[in-house]
RNA sequence: UGGCCUAUGGUGUAAUUGGCAACACUCCGGUUUUUGGUACCGUCAUUCAAGGUUCGAGUCCUUGUGGGCCAACCA
């Protein structure tokens, strides 16, 4: 699409407006910056999108930064996730940077605030403060130590910092308002004592500076001119501008935060704290299970980075509440897949066929397209025989003239091979049907031009020979929430809603090609969807999951009738 | 009893800043097809409500209504 007939975002419009007004174009900077404390999934990747696409479009550098200011929850396992899954999206920061590596500036910032009056050492309980706090409509107190002296503030400060105290005896507190309608203006907490080691600074710091201390500052350090956050955020930003004001140089960039709505998809969860508990609950195998919608989850599934970028810029920018239908995130897997997936075949309910005037001994590599979207992808060769296996539902003894595919006295094209006609079933003592048997037309082979290869016949099936299928293990899955919304019900846990049906594991027989394929490798198994190779998958053992499946009408049909 | 944000089809996003409500998904119907896939075509909204200004309002004004967020030593 062309970027520049595209309708601007309501970000890009205040970007535009700053420039308008005078604000240089390379003093432009972004950040994306995520706490480290799980993995990342399909929301951050909309904000990914976001900054890092306003980085390409201006030209302009974007940091990732880590906001590591919690080290009860944070580590390092999820800093080197998040690095390789920005990567995995397709994108390039300019510095990688840690709020923890700002700790000593933001410090000695601190100690500016205390001796300018503008912040105070409280040493009451969190439930006392709590207290004091007030309530929306009711103003806050004073604290009994918002007046304590400068020096004995600096004495105490200094003092929590060489971690003489225990963790919650003393807090640092900015000196604001206690009766703003902003409750977070009413003195709001700078520093807290947490002996804990940090995964980078180690025992260093025994005092952590809080979120809204360390954001502002840490793109001021970094000369982010715009800051992009979600929309609970927005009262925040009263309180980023006032601790701005505390530091702020007139001859440098002032950073700029903006809010915007996080996207809520349709029957699953947006929420790290959340994943987390699916993950430690053990209803997912861990963060990158296929059904969750981390961005490592998915990645695993078989999704490409170019439809998570085109799904996020459909579903653009705004302040408006939303919930997105996870249809139109299928929409952009299967509209990339389509494009670049070879086409297989692989048979996942299997029935065998036999075609008895087809010689026993006799094998046949037949020529097949690699993919009819992609002239230059080029052909294959496919094995034939005797023997081979359909899908179990595409078989019917008798139907209506609805049902295109196989029933006894009519014909069907296999693909790729002949068209067959089918003659007699068997079936065991419970009546299930164990194996069809056929006829072909040995003229009628495809592509050979003959006039019984012309021949129209309603249905075309995939199928794989007996004896050249690879049996492989296929993982079935399906939305991990049968609510389209499980998080918001007021008085049910999300939990409720699970779909015990989210992941079904089958044995199926695919195309013998499929013995080269590598981990991650992704492929359209004709008429039923689009698979890639698992990362348990191995060389004695092939293992499958289902990235998405096709478009499927028939089910439509049969569903009406 | 407070403050902040928000409202356009079933869903998401637009509308040159006052000038024929557009694009995509979904649903439904059809054409093409050696994938019931793909591609292509068609149907589906008087813009939360009520007033007002105007030749003309999704857009401006007034009054309502609905939804979300805000009282962690989390981010």
């Amino acid at each position: 699409m062309n970027e520049g007939e595209k309708s601007l975002n309501f970000i890009e419009h205040i970007i535009e407006e700053d420039l308008k007004n005078g604000f240089s174009k390379e003093n432009l900077r972004f950040r994306f910056p995520p706490e480290p404390n799980g993995y990342l999934h399909i929301g951050h990747a909309s904000s990914i999108c976001l900054n890092f696409g306003l980085g390409l479009r201006y030209n302009s550098p974007v940091n990732l930064r880590f906001d590591d200011t919690n080290p009860a929850k944070e580590e390092q396992e999820y800093v080197d996730a998040i690095k390789k899954d920005v990567s995995w999206l397709g994108y390039e920061w300019n510095h990688e940077c840690f709020a923890s590596d700002y700790f000593q500036q933001l410090y000695d910032w601190a100690v500016h605030l205390i001796k300018g009056g503008k912040a105070y050492v409280d040493s009451q309980s969190s439930e006392a403060m709590a207290e004091q706090k007030g309530t929306p409509t009711a103003p806050g107190t004073a604290s009994p130590f918002r007046d304590r002296a400068i020096a004995e503030n600096l004495d105490l400060f200094d003092r929590m910092k060489k971690g003489e105290f225990k963790e919650g005896e003393h807090v640092l507190r900015a000196k604001i308002d206690m009766a703003s309608s902003n409750m977070l203006m009413r003195d709001p907490i700078m520093y807290r004592i947490l002996h804990k080691a940090h995964h980078r600074t180690n025992t260093d710091w025994c005092i952590y500076p809080m979120y809204d201390w360390t954001h502002g500052e840490s793109d001021y350090l970094e000369q982010v001119s715009h800051s992009f956050c979600t929309l609970e955020f927005a009262m925040h930003r009263e309180l980023y501008d006032w601790f701005l004001d505390q530091v702020y140089d007139e001859s440098k960039t002032r950073p700029k935060q903006r809010e915007f709505a996080r996207r809520n998809l349709s029957h699953t969860l947006v929420s790290k704290r959340k994943l987390l508990r699916l993950v430690e609950e053990g209803v997912v195998n861990g963060w990158d299970d296929p059904r969750m919608p981390t961005i490592s989850g998915m990645r695993r599934r078989g999704y490409t980075p170019e439809s998570i970028r085109n799904f996020a810029d459909t579903i653009g920018i705004t302040k408006r509440e939303n919930l997105v239908d996870v249809s139109l995130l299928e929409f952009h897997v299967r509209e990339h897949l389509n494009k670049i997936t070879t086409r297989v075949m692989g048979v996942l309910d299997p029935i065998k066929v036999v075609i008895t005037n087809y010689p026993e001994e006799q094998e046949e590599w037949l020529p097949i397209e690699n993919n009819p979207e992609d002239l230059e992808s080029g052909t294959r060769e496919i094995p034939f025989s005797r023997e081979i296996y359909i899908e179990r539902e595409d078989f019917r003894e008798e139907a209506n003239k609805k049902f295109f595919r196989l029933k006894l006295g009519k014909e069907v094209r296999l693909k790729g091979a002949y068209i067959i006609k089918a003659e007699s079933c068997t079936k065991d003592t419970d009546g299930n049907i164990t194996e069809i048997q056929c006829t072909y037309d040995p003229k009628s082979k495809s592509g050979s031009g003959t006039e019984e290869s012309l021949r129209k016949v309603k249905g075309t099936l995939h199928w794989v020979s007996v004896a050249h299928a690879i049996e492989s293990e296929i993982r079935l899955y399906d939305r991990l929430f049968t609510d389209e919304s499980p998080d918001t019900h007021k008085d049910k846990d999300f939990m409720e809603f699970l779909n015990p049906d989210s992941l079904k594991v089958i044995k199926g027989y695919v195309e013998p090609s499929l013995k080269e394929a590598n981990i991650g490798d992704c492929f359209q198994f004709q008429r039923i969807g689009y698979f890639n190779i698992d990362t348990d998958s191995t060389p004695e053992k092939l293992v499958f999951n289902r990235t998405v499946g096709l478009r499927d009408s028939w089910a439509k049909i049969e569903q009406k009738s």
